[in-house]
DNA sequence: CTGGGGAGGGGGCCC
DNA sequence: AGGGCCCCCTCCCCA
């Protein structure tokens, strides 16, 4: 039962990245005594090739603009191999693939994961690191190329972006929603996320609170409720002392003047 | 208005 | 590589 990660890490460095668009209304909430692990803008300056994956319209990806100057994803680094983003344009919305809202559950087909490697001293492009070895080898008389170059997946439907095939495939399946509930159809990302959901028509509780009787179908929830039983709660205000049992709360009181002042 | 429960989402880690 | 599970988080709703 017990396993290495149930160590609770609280904070850790180890933060999810809710630095996407959707989610700035959030970031506006973090107080800076809760740093986010961001990506550094700068992080991708090893890199000195973008391979671009286009998910879900893999062939437009593959119409290469002549130049990656033209490339119309402002956040991304400098690079005389800038990357070539395709894939996200603003709206994630143009061509059919939002006429199911992206709901669809047809799975990937894994034959259109194709990062792209760009070679360093001329426009081409290519779909394998080898082949773009080969290129450079033969064309620019180099005979390396940098080996150390780390592919960059990128999620048609949204601009997040990967360094790892499975992390993006994990991500698109927030897109996919394969996992649906047979009671009520409602579908989900993952597993777990179903069998949660389907403990809602069960009516399953199986984490109990071991201060009181309650009982809670999602360990998240106890976890919040435990908190109702700590006398010195995890988040407080940096003003008043107070503290809260969920963030959101401490941002309420927040937002209801405690802080307005300073 | 505040506190808390319910439901759900995302990224990371381990097997 | 994928499944399972973790932690952390948010939003919504209600008492």
């Amino acid at each position: 039962m017990p396993r290495s990660f149930l160590v609770k890490k609280y904070y850790s460095n180890k933060k999810p990245c809710y630095r996407e668009s959707h989610l700035d209304s959030h970031a506006a909430y973090i107080p800076e005594s809760f740093p986010r692990a961001e990506l550094p803008p700068g992080d991708s300056s090893a890199l000195t090739c973008y391979p671009v994956f286009s998910f879900f319209n893999h062939m437009d990806s593959l119409s290469l603009p002549p130049s990656p100057t033209t490339a119309a994803s402002p956040p991304l680094p400098p690079s005389p191999l800038g990357p070539v983003d395709l894939s996200s344009s603003p709206s994630c919305s143009s061509g059919d693939e939002e006429e199911d809202g992206g709901r669809t559950s047809d799975p990937p087909s894994p034959e259109t994961l194709h990062p792209m490697f760009h070679c360093m001293y001329c426009s081409k492009s290519y779909n394998s690191l080898s082949t773009l070895s080969n290129h450079q080898m033969t064309q620019h008389q180099h005979s390396t190329v940098e080996i150390s170059a780390r592919p960059i997946f990128h999620c048609k439907h949204c601009t997040k972006e990967y360094t790892s095939l499975g992390a993006l495939k994990m991500h698109i399946r927030s897109h996919t929603l394969p996992c649906v509930c047979p009671t009520c159809g409602k579908a989900f990302s993952r597993p777990w996320l179903l069998r949660g959901h389907i403990r809602t028509h069960t009516g399953e509780r199986p984490f109990s609170c071991q201060h009181c009787n309650r009982a809670f179908a999602d360990r998240s929830n106890l976890r919040a409720h435990l908190q109702t039983h700590s006398e010195v709660k995890k988040y407080q205000c940096g003003s008043c002392s107070r503290t809260f049992s969920r963030m959101s709360l401490l941002h309420k009181h927040n937002a209801s003047g405690c802080c307005s002042t300073h």
